[in-house]
Order: structure tokens, then C-alpha cells, then sequence
DNA sequence: CGATATACTTAACGATGTTAAGTTAAATTA
DNA sequence: TAATTTAACTTAACATCGTTAAGTATATCG
């Protein structure tokens, strides 16, 4: 009676390997550049085999950036357990949303430059993994206006502006690789830095 | 021996009709989506004849895109002006820029998002329009800190930072239309404020 | 063994950016 | 004015694209 149950295991073996090289070749060649076909080919598939599994090519985009998500999720999670001084959590994550970006360029771009184009509902709405990343700001600021250390300010006008804040550098730093920055590091500390000092009572 | 001169002018005006065809359908379709066919078709002239006029399509985004950045040179520059207080002229130009990037939120992404990822020379190069805009900032920041309504910050990083904070929020409001903003105004002026009380001393 | 369902492939459609070769008409020269 | 050169534009073609419909094997089930 295992028959079905390693039959279902191997579609989702498959699926994943599609997956792995969408990513792969997203990341590598941008997503207009990746065709099925070469998606295909990669996994020894015939081209249409991929829609056995994936109803398009932007519902392969929208896999790809969900696993993104999770990836940036794990990321800043580590950093939460920290409960010494929020303000300074708040100020790692801040780093670590933009050295994320930075690690991972194409990813980052794929999750909130590509895909908004190709999918319109954005992937933040109600229990979506984007929705638990921007929930992650929410509580730490509010943690640091609990603890007096930011001004009375509105905590979803506040995340907001924050997390503009780092996009905005993120990819900056990304898209305009040859524009004479300030030394990278010093540039998103500052960004960071002038944020908070500008929420503080 | 007018001639020469009206077939020249002839030349220029077909070769702006390309770029306002080219324009109109990037804006409306997207740049991907659009063909070379479509923007032929637009003017009743066959695909090819396009390539007498711009090296290819790539060609055809830089120029639309360097028209958009002279017009949003242009816009910042009618708030140079006011010499009064400095930092509200800050405070006004970032406004005029997030305000440009949602009346042309399409043209806004051409030059800030897609070109990047099609020209890998940014068009910031020296004497070009983008370093202009640039500069634009950077005197205003000057003129905060000479005038010591700024602490005594780096005129560079702080201008790579406000730029940070104005591009980020502007491609969110495009990018995501859908997530739950504050109030449109109310989330730029306190991006804007923001840094700007960050910065003072 | 025969029937059915599953997994995958082949072939095709209309469309893409771009190039090479061809055509037409105007300007220049003799 | 007639022949020739030059400029402006088009036709046809190439390889490639996302996607669908139809077809083919293979493995499971009755």
C-alpha cells in the first residue's frame, strides 16, 4: 500500500527540482531572460512536463519568492531572542534585512521588484509569509515605544517607514552598483541610524 | 541648400514619434510586453525601420528614460528657488520627488528599476542627468548644514540616505498598491520627517 | 489478461528581437 | 535632361519564446 504514498513522494521530489532550477536560473539569468525550455532542459524534462506541476511561469516566480520570504523570515527570527535592548534589535534587524538582500541580489529582486509586476496580488495579504516578515517590525517597534525608547509615534506608520527605509538602500546598492557610494557598511549604518535617532523622544 | 536641414529635421522628427510611441506603450504595457512591432504598428512604419533611428530596444529605454529624468530635473529644480529655510526646501523636494514617482509611477520604474537591469552603465555617469539630480541634493544638504539646521554630517552619505528613504517608499506605494498604507500623505511626510529629525542636531 | 489512469512527450501556434538583403524614391552629378 | 549615387524604408527570414492540444508509453488495478 506504499505505492501511492512513494508516487506522491516522487511528484514532490520533481516539483522541487523544478523549483531548484527556476531558482537557479532566475538567480543567474533574470526571470525574462529563463525560458521554460531551459528550465527543462536543466532537469532533463521536456518543457511542458513543467506545467504538470506548475500552471505558468509566474506561478514558478511566486514559488520561487514565497521560499524568499521564508529564507528572510528564519533570517530576522534568529535576531528576535535578543530581548536586552530593542532599540538595538531593531537596529540588527535593520542590518540584517539589507546584507539579506545583498546576499541574495536576484532573490531580493525576484521578491519585491519582479514579482509585484507579474503577480498582482503582491504575496503580503492575510497569513502570507510577507505578512509574518512585516509583523516581525511591527512587534519591535512597539516594543521600543513600550519601553519609552521611541517617541508616542503610530507603530504601522512607523514600520512602514522603516521598512521603506531599507528597501530604499537595499536596492539602491543593488540596481546602481557602480554609483560612487559612501563605504557600503557606513551608508546602510547611517540609513539605519538616522531613522532611529529621528524616532527617539 | 535648405534642404540638408529639412530632411535632418525630418529625421529628428520621425525619431521623436518612436520615442513618444515607445514611451506611451512602456508606460501602458510595460516594458517587456511591449514589442518592437507594436511600436512600429503605433506609427505605420515596418519594425525594422526603428533600428535606423536607435541601436536596438534597450536603446529605445535609455532615451525614454533620460527624458524622465530631465523632467524630473526639471520639477526639482522650480523648488530651488526658495531660498528661505533650507530644510523645508529639503522637506518640499523630498515631497516633489515620491510625488513624481506616483504621478509617473510607470516612467518611475523605467528609469530607477528596469534600466539598471538592461544598461549596466546606470545613465549616474559623470554630466549626465542623474548625477545632476544628484547634485541637486547634495547642494541642498550643504545648505542645511552650513546654515547648522544639520548636525555636522557628511554631505555625501546623507545624501545617499535621504535618496535611500524617498526611492524606497516610492517603490513601495508602486510596487505594492494593495498593502494596507497608512494615508498615502501622511506615510511620505513621516519618511521625510523622519530623516530630517534624524539629521538635526 | 484487459482496462484505466498516470506521467510524460511531440508537434504546433502565434509572437518575440534582430539581421541581411532588397526596393523605391529623391538628390546629385555629368 | 539622363545616369548614378545615396538615403529611407520594407520584406523575408532566423532562432527563440510561453503555452496548448493531442498523442504515447508505462504502471496500476480489476
Amino acid at each position: 500500500m506504499g505505492v501511492k504514498e512513494r508516487r506522491a513522494r516522487e511528484k514532490e521530489q520533481l516539483r522541487h527540482r523544478i523549483l531548484s532550477a527556476a531558482r537557479e536560473l532566475f538567480v543567474a539569468e533574470g526571470y525574462e531572460s529563463v525560458s521554460m525550455r531551459k528550465i527543462a532542459d536543466m532537469i532533463d524534462y521536456s518543457p511542458t512536463t513543467i506545467y504538470l506541476y506548475y500552471k505558468d511561469k509566474a506561478d514558478l516566480l511566486d514559488s520561487v519568492c514565497k521560499e524568499t520570504l521564508l529564507n528572510l523570515l528564519n533570517t530576522l527570527d534568529r535576531l528576535r531572542k535578543d530581548k536586552s535592548d530593542p532599540v538595538e534589535t531593531l537596529r540588527r534587524s535593520g542590518r540584517a534585512y539589507v546584507e539579506f538582500g545583498l546576499k541574495y541580489p536576484q532573490d531580493y529582486k525576484l521578491t519585491f521588484v519582479v514579482r509585484p509586476q507579474f503577480q498582482k496580488g503582491l504575496g503580503l495579504e492575510e497569513g502570507s509569509v510577507g505578512e509574518k516578515v512585516f509583523n516581525y517590525l511591527r512587534t519591535m517597534v512597539s516594543e521600543c515605544i513600550r519601553q519609552k525608547k521611541f517617541r508616542q509615534v503610530d507603530v504601522e506608520t512607523t514600520g512602514q517607514v522603516l521598512w521603506s527605509a531599507v528597501h530604499g538602500v537595499t536596492l539602491l546598492l543593488i540596481d546602481f552598483p557602480d554609483f560612487p557610494w559612501t563605504e557600503k557598511d557606513k551608508l546602510i549604518d547611517t540609513v539605519i541610524h538616522t531613522m532611529i535617532e529621528g524616532l527617539k523622544p
